[in-house]
DNA sequence: GTAACTGCAAAATATTTGCATCCTT
DNA sequence: AAGGATGCAAATATTTTGCAGTTAC
């Protein structure tokens, strides 16, 4: 595990550090996005400064992508293996639980296409779904 | 058409007042969403705390509702008819330009309806889309 | 006249930047 | 050894709160 966590850093030119290793750790064991506060919890010893950073660059190489909410919390999630560097494929729907409020990537939900009225070309669409997750029923 | 904002504020138990009425009238012309920021800089004369409340205020009476953006940014747009306090069928979905950066409502685009895993219970959907709108072609 | 709204000041929170030091390669 | 990453301090930006003065009804 921690093997796998070291490997994808390496394969995005990345050097190894604790923090990075840290908060890649976090996004693995948790059960759903994490926001920057959910992190600072979490993650021991960390400035907070080096948290906005680190989320920074594994965004920028697709490590990670942001989560859109209504409200103005920004949530960030893994992403999976078709993600480029600036070319984000992260389709799929994301469920945001009203009960326990966890944001979880459903990865095999993808966005379905909609017919937008004439002269709009859609490039890329993002999709919440707000309601009651499997474990809170 | 100033008389038509008059209305909506009375509609809704608010007292009618240069404020409310300059940022109503601001969110009619506008050709999109709105920011915080946005309505600050068109808004002359007008406190910044005024604006959050003023916000807050509409959002709560449901004549307004905010769009969830991947970004950090927080955006408003007039909500229609349907929407009834505390209870936002905002079912439409939103357009961002990548060029000209609106965003737009496409209200009468539905959201559509997906298939969820087992034991997920959707309330409420939001889609959004990225791209190219009818006016930057 | 009274309750609600606004502006100002200030507090609380969130994010960004600069720089010296430390760590990875 | 060199370049990148981190921590600390501080600058900026954003949002919230309290309170006194003003306005709508």
């Amino acid at each position: 595990m921690n093997e796998s966590i070291r490997e994808l850093l390496k394969k995005n030119q990345l050097s190894v550090t604790d923090s990075r290793m840290q908060i890649l750790d976090l996004f693995y064991k948790a059960p759903g996005a994490l926001a920057h506060a959910d992190i600072e919890k979490k993650a021991h010893k960390m400035d907070r400064v080096t948290i906005y950073r680190t989320l920074q660059t594994f965004e920028e190489k697709g490590m990670i992508h942001t989560i859109p909410t209504a409200d103005n919390s920004v949530k960030y999630a893994l992403c999976k293996e078709q993600c480029a560097e600036g070319h984000h494929h992260d389709n799929h729907v994301h469920f945001v639980c009203e009960h326990c409020h966890k944001t979880i990537c459903l990865d095999d939900v993808h966005v379905p296409d909609v017919k937008l009225p004439r002269g709009f070309m859609p490039l890329q669409s993002n999709m919440v779904v707000h309601g009651i997750c499997d474990e809170c029923r």
